[in-house]
Parts: C-alpha cells; sequence; structure tokens
DNA sequence: TTAACATATGAATGTTGTATCATATGTATG
DNA sequence: CATACATATGATACAACATTCATATGTTAA
C-alpha cells in the first residue's frame, strides 16, 4: 500500500542523475583535505611561497610532529609535492586547483559574511 | 643562537599575507560541510530538486532520523533552506554558492582522474 | 480527539581523525 | 665517524563527529 505522498518518481529521476557513489566518496575525502584548520593554513602558507617543514612549524607555531603528519596527508593527496634540498625538505603547491577551490570557499565566506 | 638555516624573512612575509585565524577556521568549517558523504549526497540530490527529509531518506537508503541531523547541520550553516508544506518539510538549496563549490571540487577529480 | 504520518531531537555508541610523545631515519659538518 | 640538524613515523590519547535508538513535537485526516 502506498503511503500518503509517494516519492518513487522524483526519487528516480533524482538517483539517475547521481554520481557515481565512488565519486561522490572521492568528492567527499577531497573537501575533507581542505576541512582541517591546520591544512589549510599549511596550503594558503604555499599560496605564498615554497617552504620547508622547519618553517611551517615555526610559522603555524606548531610542532613539527604534527606539521609532519598533515603535510603527508597532503602529499599522499598530490595536493603538495616536496623536493630534498640539504637536509630539508621543501613542500610546495602541487596544483593550481587547490588555489582556486579554497579561493571559492573564501569568496562564499565573504560574500555571504557568515 | 640563529640555527643553521633561519626562515625568519620568509615567515614574517608568509604569516603578513596570511588570513585571520578566525577566517581561516571558518574557512575550513565551510568545508567541514563538504567533507562527508552524506551531506555531499543530500546536495548533490537537492541540485536536482528541491526534497522532503523523507525522499532524500528514501533516495539514500538511509534512516531518516541521520538525513534529519545532516539536515540540521546543513541549514544552520545556511546552506540549505527548509519550509513546511502539510506535514512535511521542504528543503532546498540555499546558495547557488554551493553547487560552484562541489562542482570545482568535481573538476579537480575528473581533471586529475585521481 | 485519536490515530497515522512526517520530522526533529537528545542520549548513547562507535568511528574517525588530530595532536603528542618517543623514537627512527636521513643528511651534513666538524 | 660522531654529533647536531631536519624530518618522518608508529603508538597512544583524546576530541570531534555520524549514526542509531528512543522518543518528542507537529500536522493532517478520520
Amino acid at each position: 500500500m502506498a503511503q500518503k505522498h509517494d516519492h518513487s518518481e522524483v526519487i528516480r529521476e533524482v538517483v539517475s542523475q547521481l554520481p557515481s557513489d565512488e565519486l561522490l566518496c572521492d568528492l567527499g575525502d577531497l573537501f575533507k583535505l581542505f576541512g582541517d584548520t591546520t591544512r589549510i593554513k599549511i596550503l594558503y602558507s604555499l599560496f605564498e611561497s615554497e617552504l620547508c617543514v622547519c618553517a611551517i612549524s615555526e610559522l603555524l607555531k606548531m610542532e613539527q610532529s604534527a606539521i609532519s603528519h598533515q603535510l603527508k596527508i597532503l602529499k599522499d593527496a598530490k595536493l603538495v609535492g616536496c623536493r630534498r634540498q640539504g637536509r630539508q625538505n621543501i613542500y610546495f603547491l602541487a596544483d593550481d586547483h587547490v588555489r582556486t577551490i579554497i579561493d571559492q570557499g573564501f569568496e562564499h565566506l565573504t560574500e555571504t559574511d557568515e
């Protein structure tokens, strides 16, 4: 027996337009990367200049270990790259898309002055 | 005593370019909203049509309560709006910026075919 | 006004994720 | 090669968050 309101039609149509579950998960995972203040700060810093771990650590006044862990996450996700220079590891933005996405969020905040 | 490598200059410059801590936190909080598969799915569904809680629940095959909780989060963040219609609550996208941000992430995924 | 429908919400639970601590690895320099 | 420097990493502890369950609130219809 059908309920009072039957949504099956709308549902079928919406479902047909929905991207695959895998893609939706990937999308969530991507945004999750930007959903942490520390990582946002790191990325923002890298907008200005490539930096070694030590510099980021001093810059954000956080433990070197915490920064290293976050950099690993960003590197695994290929949002940042890394090269050796002497005994330092220099990190840099791997992708200009990162800037675009963050800027987009920035605009949303300023425009809606939330 | 200075260490081998002194970063103070770069640091000072980067710091001067960094947005306020508050803004960076807000930015993180904003992206956090997109960093959950359920919420992404809800938002994506609302791209297609405004929907009542019940429909979203059926659509995503998730409990009504879980959907309600997530909708509350999205509503508090003003990403979706809501209106009464009979005994249903119809939710809809409150802001086209949402679409832009998600599309941006989508592009990143497809372009880098991560 | 009682019953069924639609949604919201508080509490509890389980999971995820971040920072810390301790320590290992890698590199340069004396 | 021993030491200091620079970073990475595993384990732990803790905090944040999502889902579930039970139930409350609100709405319509008989």
